[in-house]
RNA sequence: CGCGGGGUAGAGCAGUUGGCAGCUCGUCGGGCUCAUAACCCGGAGGCCGGAGGUUCGAGUCCUCCCCCCGCUACCA
């Protein structure tokens, strides 16, 4: 803050090629970070903005081999995609690299070959699992098999989701690759390690003492890290897709994609600027990253650890993490396809990139995850955009048009009033440029848009339309002094929403300002002719938004109907008729139900079973609450061996149906019967 | 007591170092008619998640508790 700095490097998270971007991406990392880029540049800052694609790692090299085509497809492919909608939202990156480049190769492994050399990794053997079928060694998320816990047969290497449990590949019973379904086998491997250990004192100096400006999340997140010791990081892979690790005798093995990503901003920096050490390796340039909270660890631990092993680098100077942006109440899922995809929004809504940009801004999650929804869409559309904003410049020049023709009038004296509204509306401007230099867009985004709410009181305040009939002249000065501030406008809301600024010039045909004109009452000439006025938003009707509600909820639907297709389980091993009778299966009611505290799918329930009432706990409170259970009918396995659960004895298990996604009913009798009445 | 973030009007959010609880949207009433039925003014609507504590004074500081979201997933 205090700090003087001669210019700025902004780099925003590479996107994964393995997907386009969605809003998720755009709301957490790409608006935030073309604002602030704009407003830099606006400011006359030297300024460069980076930004490309991720292209390597594990998941690309399974998509590839999922879809019968190279890694490097599926890299072009997505590249293309994400690139191209970037440029159309009007995304201002400098450039828009990528890190299957030669230059990011050079650059990697020039940067791992230098700390190899100097000693700062260490290198250490392991046993992994090891899919001959697939000729690839697998992380513990490709390992499937059966969860030692609760049995679930489709628990992954690193976590059983139906259970819960933390798990490591190891535990597993029958572990079956993911890839293949080819059973593992065990393999030594080596790999190198990045000691972060060794750097612990050095980031708790930097972060917690130097950078408590940072925001909370971030500061917590990197407080939390730093308390629970660091461990060192694998740096390498085996994997034939990514940069080979430059030793001798590492045949197959790769940077780990976390190493190389981040070195993808000093390769763009790179393809875009000889000057690029400048921006690199000067201490007074201030580095930001804009990254979502999944990548707090990589960019506030991580990466700063290689550039301080390094040596050469400077650090980032804040990492302003943003938290996740649901949708209509639900997490953001590409594999559920449940999301608003960047270029389909481009295509389907054109010409409103900038309402897109707005809403993400005026919600985005800041402080805490947040929600995106149509209505709210709508509403921030129609109730903000086109009602105060469009409108604002709308009466501006249609009334100009009216009265002179086009033609910019003289400003005559001023009265208090006309003061009073100027000064108001110069007093903006350091709120505004506080609060993105703050990072608080949102905030500021509500600043910008203050200028044209001053503008509509202005002109209901002093009714040209009025006076006109009993004073022309002054109705000069009120037409002069809402151009003025039309031209403002067209200023503060640049960052956010570039496109409607130009218009906005086109209109008033002038040439683009300057951020310190901010203010000024002086930006267009009395006598200048302004252009032709036209719509700057227009309303979204209930209809779109509507199809845009039975898209998700069609793709969503699909999606989950094809996956469920997928996961029908096989018929289990026969069984005797015997066996089947030592099972007492009886229709019991449920008399009371309650939550079992601290935890998120089980529930108490006592219920008759027409011989007893006993207690079971049952993991069904993501399904049924407390409420709708009482007084329910339902079947019970009455002998199963009681077990303690949660520290509650639960003496039974309660049917239910599960379907392929895992969602639970209850079975039922179909009419009410009495309760211990038996099945069989 | 695992860790981090969050809980403020119907919705979404601001509240800097403790000093009369604010903004946008919605809603109700009024005004205006230049403007995309848009704009302007006014009203209603809050136990600031809960309970204690420090203080002349707490949304803000301290302690405990509850709830939501992350920390695990081809997702920022």
């Amino acid at each position: 803050m205090s700090k003087e700095y001669k210019r700025y490097l902004i780099t925003s998270a590479l996107p994964y090629a393995n997907g386009p971007v969605h809003i998720g991406h755009l709301a957490g990392v790409y608006v935030p970070s073309d604002i602030y880029t704009r407003y830099l540049r606006l400011k006359g800052h030297d300024v460069i903005s980076v930004c490309g694609s991720d292209e390597h790692g594990v998941p690309i090299t399974i998509k590839a081999r999922k879809e019968g085509i190279t890694p490097q497809q599926v890299v072009d492919r997505y590249h293309e995609i994400i690139e191209k909608s970037f440029r159309r939202l009007g995304m201002s990156f400098d450039i828009y690299s990528r890190t299957s480049s030669p230059t990011h190769r050079v650059t990697a492994s020039e940067f791992f070959r230098k700390l190899y050399d100097e000693g700062k990794f260490i290198e250490q053997t392991s046993e992994q699992f090891y899919d001959e079928e697939a000729q690839t060694f697998l992380a513990d998320r490709y390992i499937v098999g059966e969860c030692p816990h609760c049995h679930n047969e489709k628990a992954y290497g690193d976590q059983c989701e139906k259970c819960g449990s933390t798990l490591s590949s190891n535990e597993l019973i029958n572990p079956r690759s993911a890839v293949s379904g080819a059973v593992p086998v065990k393999r030594e491997t080596k790999h190198w390690y990045l000691p972060l250990d060794k750097y612990e004192d050095f980031l708790r100096d930097w972060i917690l003492e130097g950078h408590k400006e940072w925001k909370s999340n971030v500061y917590g997140q990197c407080k939390s890290w730093l308390d629970l010791g660091l461990q060192p990081r694998a740096v390498s892979r085996d994997l034939d897709w990514g940069i080979p690790v430059p030793v001798e005798g590492a045949d197959g093995k790769v940077l780990y994609v976390w190493f190389d990503a981040p070195i993808g901003y000093i390769s763009a920096t790179k393809d875009l600027t000889p000057d690029w050490e400048k921006y690199w390796k000067s201490e007074d340039t201030k580095m930001v990253h804009f990254i979502g909270k999944d990548n707090i660890v990589f960019h506030c631990i991580v990466f700063p650890s290689m550039l301080k092993a390094h040596g050469d680098y400077i650090l980032p100077e804040n990492v302003p993490a943003n938290e996740f942006l649901n949708l209509e109440g639900d997490k953001i899922s590409t594999s559920q396809n449940w999301a608003v995809w960047l270029h389909e929004y481009l295509d389907e809504f054109p010409g409103k990139e900038d309402v897109l940009r707005y809403v993400l801004c005026a919600n985005a999650p800041e402080t805490k995850d947040n929600d995106f929804t149509w209505k709210d869409f709508q509403s921030r559309n129609n109730s903000e955009l086109v009602a105060v904003l469009g409108n604002f410049v709308n009466r501006a020049l249609v009334l100009t048009k009216k009265y002179y023709d086009g033609v910019m009038p003289e400003r005559g004296e001023l009265t208090d009033y006309d003061e009073a509204t100027i000064e108001e509306l110069q007093k903006i401007k350091a709120s505004l440029e506080r609060n993105i230099e703050h990072y608080h867009f949102r905030e500021a985004l509500k600043d910008a848009m203050a200028y044209s709410r001053i503008g509509n009181k202005y002109l209901a305040d002093t009714e040209p339309w009025k006076v006109v009939k009993t004073d022309p002249e002054r109705v000069k000065t009120i037409l002069n002094i809402a151009l003025q501030i039309t031209a403002n406008t067209a200023i503060a809301i640049e960052p956010f929403m570039p496109f409607s600024a130009e218009k906005i010039l086109k209109m008033l045909a002038v040439d683009k300002f300057s951020w310190e004109q901010l203010g000024s009452m002086e930006l267009v000439e009395a006598g200048h002719k302004i252009g032709d006025a036209e719509l700057l938003f227009e309303k979204i009707e209930d209809d779109v938004i509507q199809k845009q509600l039975d898209k998700l909820e069609a793709s969503r639907k699909a999606k989950l109907a094809a996956e469920a297709a997928q996961n029908v389980t096989e018929q289990k091993a026969e069984v005797s008729f015997d066996d089947f009778q030592k099972m007492d299966i009886r229709v019991s009611t449920i008399l009371e139900a309650e939550k079992v505290a601290k935890t998120k799918k089980l529930l108490k329930l006592t219920i008759d079973t027409g011989i007893d009432k006993r207690t079971i706990v049952s993991g069904i409170a993501e399904y049924y609450t407390p409420e709708e259970l009482v007084g329910r009918q339902v079947l019970v396995l009455t002998n199963l061996a009681p077990r303690a659960i949660k520290g509650i004895e639960s003496r039974g298990m309660i049917l239910m149906a599960e379907d392929a996604l895992g969602r639970l009913v209850l079975v039922q009798p179909e009419d009410k019967t009495m309760s211990g009445a038996m099945i069989g």
